[in-house]
DNA sequence: GCCGCCCTGCTACAAACGTAGTAACTTCTA
DNA sequence: TAGAAGTTACTACGTTTGTAGCAGGGCGGC
């Protein structure tokens, strides 16, 4: 399921207050957007139609919920970069990253020492996931 | 600048074959989306407008060059990525990556040795960059 | 019990995108 | 040089996205 720009915006917002109204999710963007109560709304019903989002009826009042992890969400946005941007190839993601983008100092230290842990963690018979 | 699917798909064939005329691109996108030509030019044509590409008339045939780098695209897609899915934290983006998607044993040792590479690099006085 | 406020459900509308057709013009080629 | 074949310029049209207005219905306070 590919979000838009709005649509990352929103699901940000819900994915820390859910259960989140649209005024939740409003006091959240409006500071960053600036928008209008009803256009978080279009947003929000779009979302659910897609099927990223539930909503529940308290009163009067829709309570939305993630059917959609954060996690997943950003797996999906990384893999569809890929495809994009890099046909494909994670490795040449990868290689993109290291070489081309500027990491900091912290960053870089950082990426070493996960790769190290997860290549530690590599034992575990978690599974191969096509 | 921002790249669409489609646009994408089409930069990818003017940065192999530049300079490129619409047939060009058009030969080399056909098999994987069965566009029509006029479906190719149209692209072209909103390229130049957003000018990401440039063209050039010999004949009657236009011959198009990017004025963007494949590797600076890349740039901004991923800033775009890290800024839409990542609330901009280069860091959190590594991390996930890291922990998050399935990195081959192959990808991880790559990533490793990628990061060795660029740190080894790093004594080089290239300035900080914000 | 009534009123005001908030919420929802619809509608709207311009820009971007995906995809392509048509007409006219240019350029080989016989 | 006239027709064939390719190329462009323009138009088109449905969908998605960004952004929002309006009208009507319900709920909480007085």
């Amino acid at each position: 399921m590919k979000l838009s720009d709005a649509e990352w915006t929103v699901m940000h917002a819900v994915w820390e207050r859910s259960p989140a109204s649209a005024r939740d999710v409003l006091e959240v963007t409006e500071p960053e957007t600036g928008w209008a109560y009803t256009t978080v709304k279009t947003i929000l019903d779009r979302l659910v139609d897609k099927g990223v989002l539930q909503v529940r009826k308290r009163a009067n009042t829709g309570l939305y919920e993630p059917l959609l992890s954060r996690q997943d969400a950003r797996r999906n946005a990384v893999r569809s970069l890929v495809d994009r941007a890099f046909d494909g190839a994670f490795g040449s993601f990868v290689q993109h990253l290291v070489s081309n983008e500027r990491l900091s100092k912290r960053d870089r230290a950082e990426l070493a020492r996960l790769v190290q842990e997860a290549e530690a963690d590599d034992s575990s018979p978690r599974g191969s996931r096509r």
